[in-house]
RNA sequence: CGGGGCGUAGCGCAGUCUGGCUUAGCGCGCAUGGUUCGGGUCCAUGAGGUCGGAGGUUCGAAUCCUCUCGCCCCGACCA
């Protein structure tokens, strides 16, 4: 049992901060709501990007980098927008020791300068479709922050795509938030809930918004990645406008996504348990870690580290990259050296004592149920890799059966504030009601609409008792 | 931004009400040595603090007064 752990039945937000100090993922800036994202958890971000990045190329997109500071007057030109945006902007007002005669915003998100951008290079219909993604970070002057879930500075990407016809854009949209849904089950192992927002719960300025919307280990939600159908809006709002192939002027239909290192969050919790941080074998920096184990300073020199070191050169080249780690502090203690790799969620200890050295064996630990192996040494390698294939599955299903788990339909809107009162989790319930419902709900219950189930799944509304309604998650959400 | 709480060693805290009994303590962590060693041993020694900051009251302030900065928790808002 960890003892710079809370366990999360006594106070989940402190397991939650007290996993990502001992795992060391982040630490507290000097500055209010942000925060220093340290050398494990920025490597855990750049393997998410990593993905997230090839996925993007392969679905036709290129990067690009658009300036940090937004002309404040760009901001109002969307009245939604606006609107959203602007009780969380932070603004520069002085530059070079004089004060701007227009302020500056930090960018909150980048459709006001992209728009803005893409209205001097759009001309003509083959100048379509435009598709650009960019790497960086956002500021939101968040009034309660918290480590990865909501920092005022926040790293992402954001994807900012031109069509010629809302289909194409639409079609952009969903394909988008397909991508978020499989980087997200596929390499975080983070099952998530894809389909569209409410009303309620829409991007300031967008026509339709979808989520990719997963359980954490505590029943609430956390929306994961999101996808906009901007419509003409920014269009109209920037003027990007084209010669269509009739020869007339045209407003471009526009789409927006974004994930960000939030999603660090989600993989905390969805996986983790009271012992610490378990990271999905697909994105974690170290795969493996080998413990040499000897009291004897002259065997774990000369024969366990020499075979150790191999053994990890060996996985190394198997798994196609540095994620084997040789742990050599032979003076520390076995329980403490176990320990720190547990908290740091490594998914596979090795084991190479004195004992396996005699017996031509190697213990391998799984880091997600601690189950404990003897393997021979020639079997070693080919086990690990299957091994770490079946950990990454079993992540992902531990955490899909969880959430199914948790999941409750409601016929009545009694009954969805009867289960967010006692057990919470999920609830689906039909739903057809306005944003004034929405906030009506939040209000009584403290759950939010979170997703539409996609489907043609229809029935009566919990609120107005109209048919028609569309089946729909309902949670308390970070 | 409303309601509560808190700033004392890297972290967690005691001391503040009732100023002097503290040369500012304790636990964890850290360093060194020993002991132990396959899921957090035990012991010894040691390093580490302008008590958030600025004024003031007093013979004397971590402690009382004024101002100020910051953080946390609960709400409202959000990737």
């Amino acid at each position: 049992m960890a003892r710079n752990i809370t366990p999360r039945k006594d106070n989940y937000s402190q397991w939650y901060l007290d996993v990502i100090k001992a795992a060391e993922l982040a630490d507290y800036a000097p500055v209010r709501g942000c925060m220093v994202i340290r050398p494990t958890g920025y490597a855990i971000w750049e393997n998410i990007q990593a993905k997230l990045d090839a996925e993007f190329k392969r679905t036709g997109h290129v990067n690009a980098y658009f300036p940090l500071l937004i002309p404040n007057s760009f901001f109002q030109r969307e009245a939604e927008h606006v609107e959203g945006f602007a009780p969380e902007l932070a603004m520069v007002t002085h530059g070079g020791g004089e004060e701007l005669e227009e302020p500056y915003a930090v960018r909150p998100t980048s459709e006001t300068v992209i728009g803005y951008m893409y209205s001097k290079w759009i001309q003509s219909w083959r100048d379509l479709p435009v598709l650009i993604n960019q790497w960086c970070n956002v500021m939101r002057w968040e009034k309660r922050p918290r480590l990865f879930l909501r920092t005022s500075e926040f790293l992402w990407q954001e994807g900012h795509t031109a069509h010629e016809t809302a289909e194409e854009a639409q079609e952009e949209t969903i394909r988008m938030l397909g991508v978020y849904r499989k980087v997200l089950e596929e390499e975080l192992a983070v099952p998530v809930l894809a389909g569209e927002k409410t009303a309620g719960e829409r991007f300031p300025g967008a026509d339709h918004t979808y989520t990719c919307e997963a359980m954490m280990s505590d029943g609430k939600a956390l929306q994961s990645a999101t996808s906009h159908f901007l419509g003409q809006n920014f269009a109209k709002a920037f003027n990007i406008q084209y010669q269509n192939r009739q020869g007339e002027l045209a407003y471009c239909w526009t789409s927006s996504w974004g994930m960000s290192t939030r999603t660090i969050g989600a993989v905390i919790m969805t996986h983790s348990d009271d012992d610490g941080l378990i990271i999905p074998p697909r994105i974690a920096p170290v795969k493996a870690v080998i413990i040499p184990l000897s009291k004897d300073e002259s065997i774990a020199e000369n024969v366990l580290f020499p075979k150790a070191k191999e053994l990890a050169a060996k996985l190394d080249e198997e798994l196609g990259g540095m994620f084997t780690k040789v742990d050599t502090d032979f003076h520390a203690r076995p329980a403490d050296r176990f320990f720190t790799h547990l908290q740091h969620g490594i998914p596979l200890r090795l084991e190479l004592g004195e004992k396996d050295l005699a017996a031509g064996t190697v213990r391998l630990v799984r880091r997600d149920t601690g189950a404990k192996l003897d393997v021979k040494n020639e079997s070693v390698i080919p086990t690990v890799k299957q091994l770490l294939t079946d950990i990454q599955a079993d992540m992902f299903k531990r955490a899909k059966d969880f959430r199914e788990a948790n999941t409750h339909d409601a016929k009545t809107y009694d009954e969805l504030k009867a289960i967010i009162d006692s057990e919470g989790g999920f609830v689906r319930a039909y739903f057809g009601g306005t944003p004034e419902d929405e906030v009506r709900i939040r209000e009584e219950t403290g759950a939010t609409p979170r997703v539409i189930l996609p489907g043609d799944n229809m029935g009566k509304c919990i609120i107005t008792g109209q048919d028609n309604a569309r089946l729909t998650i309902f949670a308390k959400a970070y």
